[in-house]
DNA sequence: GCATGATCATGC
DNA sequence: GCATGATCATGC
C-alpha cells in the first residue's frame, strides 16, 4: 500500500469534514473516469483517490490501515417516514475457507468495520451520480452495546452455516443486522469454494442491512431519537439469543384462545370478530404500544410480524399480504435491490399462528416462530416478480368483464409460492376507453400505457404458507 | 371450495 | 388520509 499522510482517525475525519464543507460533486473528484463506466464506479475509491490522494487497496486491511479506519460512502434518501438509508452497507467479501476458522474478533468483518468513516450523500431520483456530493461525515467507532450483542449472534449464525457445509444456503434473511449479501456480477458467474462441502457457494459479503443502516443514520448522522425496544434489558442478550427471548414471551399463552389471552392481559374484549384482534393480542404479548414492525429491533432488523389463522390442517384461512407497490416503481428496480426482494427475501418473519376448526370458534394461539425464505424458493419468487413486470409493461391486459376488471397479473395457480392481487381501499380504474371506476387518485396508480389500475400487492399463496407452518411444527 | 377481486380496521 | 395487515364476498 502507498504511503498516506492520514495516519490517525482525527486526520481522516478532518479531511472528510473538508469534503463536506467543499460540497464537491463526485464527478469532479473522479480523476480516473470511474463513473463513466456505466455510472457504477465505486464512490469509495473515487474519494480515496481524488480527495485523499492515494490508490485504493483491496486487501484485508482497512482503507487507512494505520489509523484503523475504513472509508465507506453511502446514500440516503427521504421517504414519507423520514430519512432512510438507500442501500445496505457492503463491508467485505466472505472468504468461506478462511472465515470458518475465525472468531468474531478476528473476523474480516470486525477487522475492517469496527471503525468506519461514513460519508453520506443524499440520493435523488433522476440526478446523475456525477452531480451528487457528500454532505455528512460521521465516525462510527462504536456500535451500541445492545446492537453489538445481536451483531455477534448474527456472525455466529453465518459462521455456523459455513461450518455445517451450508455456505450455499446462506441468505440475507438468516440474520438481524449483519447479513451475508450476494456480491458480484449477476449470481451465476461468481461462485466460491467452501470448506466443509464440495458444493460451490455464491460469493457473498458481510453487510449491514439497509434497515440497520437507517437506524445508524438516524441515530449518529442525524441525531434522532430511538424507537421503543422490545427487549428492555439488553443484558438478557448475553445469555440468550434474540429469537429465544422473543419466543419465550409467547410461551405462557400457547393453547389459549385470543379471548383468554385478552383477559389475562387485561385487555377489553369488545368485538372478538374485529379484523385485528389477533394482531392486537400479539402486540400486547410483545409488550409494545403500536405497530410491532415499528419496534426498534424489528424495524432495524427488517423483521415482519405476521399473524395467521389456520384450520386443523395448518391451512391458512387467507393468503398473506405484503405492502402495496406502484407499477412504475417495480419496472424501475433491479431484483436484488427491489422492494419485493427486501420485503420477502431479505426480511425475517415472526409468524404468530392461531388455529380454529371453524369460523364460529375463537382462534387459539398455537405457535410463534421465526422464518425466512429458504434459498431454494427465491428463484420461484423472482419468476413471479418477472411475470408481474412483463404484465405491467403491457398495461396488465385490463378488460372489463361483467362489471369486474380482469388483468393478466400472476395468479395463485401459476406458482406454488406467490401471486399478485389488489390492495387498496376500493377498486379503482381509469381505462383506455375513458371509463373511470372508483377514485383512481386515491386507490389506483398509473401503468406505463397511461391507464390506471387498482393498487396491488404480492401475496403468499395459502398453500405456501401452509407448508411453512407445517415444517415449523415438525421442529 | 377455491380463486380472485374487493374491502375493513388500525396506527400513525 | 394513507399505508398496511388482515379479512370478506362473489362467481365459477
Amino acid at each position: 500500500m502507498e504511503e498516506t499522510m492520514y495516519t490517525t482517525k482525527e486526520s481522516v475525519m478532518r479531511r472528510a469534514q473538508e469534503l463536506v464543507d467543499a460540497k464537491i460533486p463526485f464527478g469532479a473528484l473522479d480523476v480516473s473516469g470511474r463513473l463513466s463506466d456505466n455510472n457504477k464506479g465505486d464512490l469509495g475509491q473515487i474519494i480515496e483517490e481524488g480527495w485523499y490522494g492515494y490508490r485504493p487497496n483491496s486487501d484485508a486491511e482497512p482503507d487507512f490501515a494505520e489509523a484503523g479506519v475504513e472509508l465507506k460512502v453511502s446514500p440516503y434518501k427521504y421517504t414519507r417516514n423520514g430519512v432512510s438509508a438507500k442501500e445496505r452497507l457492503v463491508c467485505d467479501i466472505i472468504n468461506y475457507m478462511e472465515e470458518a476458522e475465525k472468531t468474531f474478533e478476528t473476523s474480516a468483518f470486525w477487522h475492517k468495520c469496527k471503525c468506519i468513516c461514513l460519508l453520506s450523500y443524499q440520493w435523488l431520483k433522476g440526478v446523475a451520480k456525477e452531480d451528487m456530493f457528500v454532505d455528512h461525515a460521521t465516525l462510527l467507532n462504536k456500535y451500541p452495546v445492545e446492537d453489538l450483542l445481536i451483531i455477534k449472534q448474527d456472525w455466529e449464525i453465518i459462521i455456523q452455516k459455513i461450518r455445517a457445509g451450508e455456505a450455499h444456503l446462506l441468505s440475507e434473511g438468516d440474520t438481524m443486522y449483519l447479513a451475508a449479501c450476494t456480491k458480484g456480477p449477476t449470481a451465476e458467474t461468481s461462485y466460491r469454494q467452501q470448506p466443509y462441502s464440495d458444493l460451490p457457494a455464491k460469493q457473498r459479503a458481510y453487510s449491514l442491512k439497509t434497515t440497520y443502516m437507517t437506524h445508524l443514520l438516524r441515530k449518529y448522522v442525524f441525531g434522532e431519537g430511538e424507537d421503543e425496544h422490545i427487549i428492555k434489558d439488553w443484558r438478557l442478550l448475553k445469555t440468550a439469543s434474540f429469537d429465544e427471548i422473543i419466543l419465550n414471551m409467547f410461551s405462557p399463552y400457547l393453547g389459549l384462545s385470543t379471548r383468554e389471552i385478552a383477559d389475562r392481559l387485561g385487555m377489553a374484549w369488545e368485538d372478538g370478530t374485529a379484523k385485528s384482534v389477533n394482531a392486537s393480542v400479539t402486540r400486547r404479548i410483545l409488550g409494545i404500544i403500536g405497530d410491532p414492525d415499528r419496534a426498534a429491533e424489528f424495524k432495524n432488523a427488517n423483521i415482519a410480524v405476521k399473524t395467521i389463522v389456520v384450520d386443523g390442517n395448518n391451512m391458512p384461512e387467507q393468503a398473506m399480504s405484503f405492502p402495496s407497490f406502484t407499477f412504475l416503481d417495480i419496472l424501475d428496480q433491479e431484483w436484488e435491490d427491489s422492494d419485493v426482494y427486501d420485503q420477502m427475501v431479505a426480511s425475517r418473519f415472526l409468524f404468530v399462528v392461531f388455529e380454529r376448526e371453524d369460523k364460529e370458534q375463537i382462534p387459539v394461539l398455537r405457535q410463534a416462530f421465526f422464518w425466512n425464505m429458504p434459498v431454494e424458493d427465491i428463484e420461484e419468487l423472482r419468476q413471479v416478480w418477472v411475470k408481474t413486470r412483463i404484465a405491467i409493461r403491457h398495461g396488465a391486459g385490463l378488460r372489463l368483464v361483467k362489471g369486474i376488471v380482469r388483468n393478466t397479473l400472476p395468479k395463485a395457480a401459476e406458482s406454488y409460492l406467490a401471486h399478485v392481487r389488489p390492495h387498496a381501499g376500493r377498486a379503482a380504474y381509469r381505462l383506455a376507453n375513458g371509463t373511470i371506476i372508483g377514485d383512481p387518485d386515491t386507490d389506483a396508480n398509473p401503468l406505463p400505457d397511461g391507464q390506471w389500475m387498482t393498487t396491488q400487492c404480492f401475496w403468499f399463496n395459502k398453500k405456501y404458507t401452509q407448508s411453512i407452518i407445517a415444517r415449523a411444527k415438525e421442529l
